[in-house]
DNA sequence: CCTACCGATCGGTAGG
DNA sequence: CCTACCGATCGGTAGG
């Protein structure tokens, strides 16, 4: 419970960023009305301008402290195994099931890409290479080799793996023609581990 | 020049189409007005209620005929080379080029995922998949061998390398630390080369 | 295809 | 005199 005002003050701006992420993720940014998110955080649409000067303030330091990098490098960084493939799999499994948690977890970005053109995506960029950094000692000490490909390129694959599955997943949904299952995620990280492993017959031998 | 009435009426629709179209993937849905629409077509917000019952009718034929598989798919088509590896690198360097032309590609999806929650996803995903199967004669007599790697996971992982490619783009754009041209691009596609591709040397040879 | 409107709601701000 | 917030309302615009 808040003891001063001071923190009340803290308490309601955190409320308030809280309701708008998630009105955000869920309609966009233009669809979602500052009385939306005045009401659903229990203040006044004035009160709202007490803490930020206009909507797109809000959205800004919505974008920077709930971007999915926050929850994503924690969680691949907890990924295990002794090998390279083995660490890849892991990581796989636990980034799908957080997406399966959060179906809206690359709303943001999408948002920020069509209704602002990516306006601020200089300012996400600095925010998150910092961190990048961290990720690099993922592969450190495990066994099997990776081809000579920059960490960037290995990357952003990465990502580009889950955001194809889960992009092309929405859309062959409950058609049947196409799974969707754990069975196709595997298929999209074998690729990914073809893709960058050197051949030395470790893949076929686990698959077995 | 329309010589009827009728073809007046055809014409006026497809221009609000296209004023439609255009708006959409520049700001989003919610973001675009009836009257924005109407001025910009020369037309006023009462004369497009002639043609289309709800804004949101009109997002959906936006959605069913100005979809980025109508351009793909030729594009895919006219890629040429003798073996898979040459197709696909003829394929990637086509989509990358009309990526750069038309930066707004994926936007159309992404608004439909983000303010639509994805809701004509079935309908937009009937309407392609009797396409999908003409993409299948691709690889048709080309020398390389490809793991078995079921056809929609090949499809799939395929639009990914683009989409990983583009949206992690426009972040790490203009930053220098990472580069995004033509290097980037060629190292994309070989990782998904090597990951779809039997290993026979043919790939090490062609990049000596 | 237009002018002329409607009930409501938009982002943002007034004084207290 | 501060903060956090209120009820009411500004000029304009939303979809219809």
């Amino acid at each position: 419970m808040p003891r001063s005002s001071r923190e009340k003050s803290v308490e309601t701006r955190t409320q308030i960023l809280d309701t708008a992420y998630r009105l955000f993720v869920e309609r966009g940014y233009s669809a979602t009305s500052m009385r939306d998110i005045g009401q659903q955080t229990g203040v006044t649409v004035g009160a709202i301008y007490n803490h930020f000067s206009t909507k797109e303030e809000i959205w800004k330091e919505v974008l920077l402290t709930k971007h999915p990098y926050h929850d994503i490098f924690p969680l691949l960084q907890s990924a295990e195994g002794e090998t390279v493939a083995e660490v890849v799999r892991s990581a796989a499994q636990l980034l799908i099931r957080e997406l399966h948690r959060r179906t809206d977890l690359f709303n943001l970005l999408f948002i920020e890409i069509v209704e602002f053109r990516a306006k601020h995506a200089t300012d996400l960029f600095q925010a998150i290479l910092p961190r990048l950094g961290e990720l690099q000692s993922m592969f450190q000490g495990k066994r099997g080799r990776l081809r000579s490909i920059p960490a960037p390129i290995l990357m952003r694959s990465f990502i580009g793996l889950f955001m194809s599955y889960y992009i092309t997943g929405i859309f062959v949904k409950e058609i049947g023609v196409m799974s969707n299952d754990e069975t196709s995620l595997n298929q999209f990280v074998d690729l990914y581990l073809y893709g960058i492993l050197e051949e030395d017959g470790s893949l076929e031998g686990e698959q077995a």
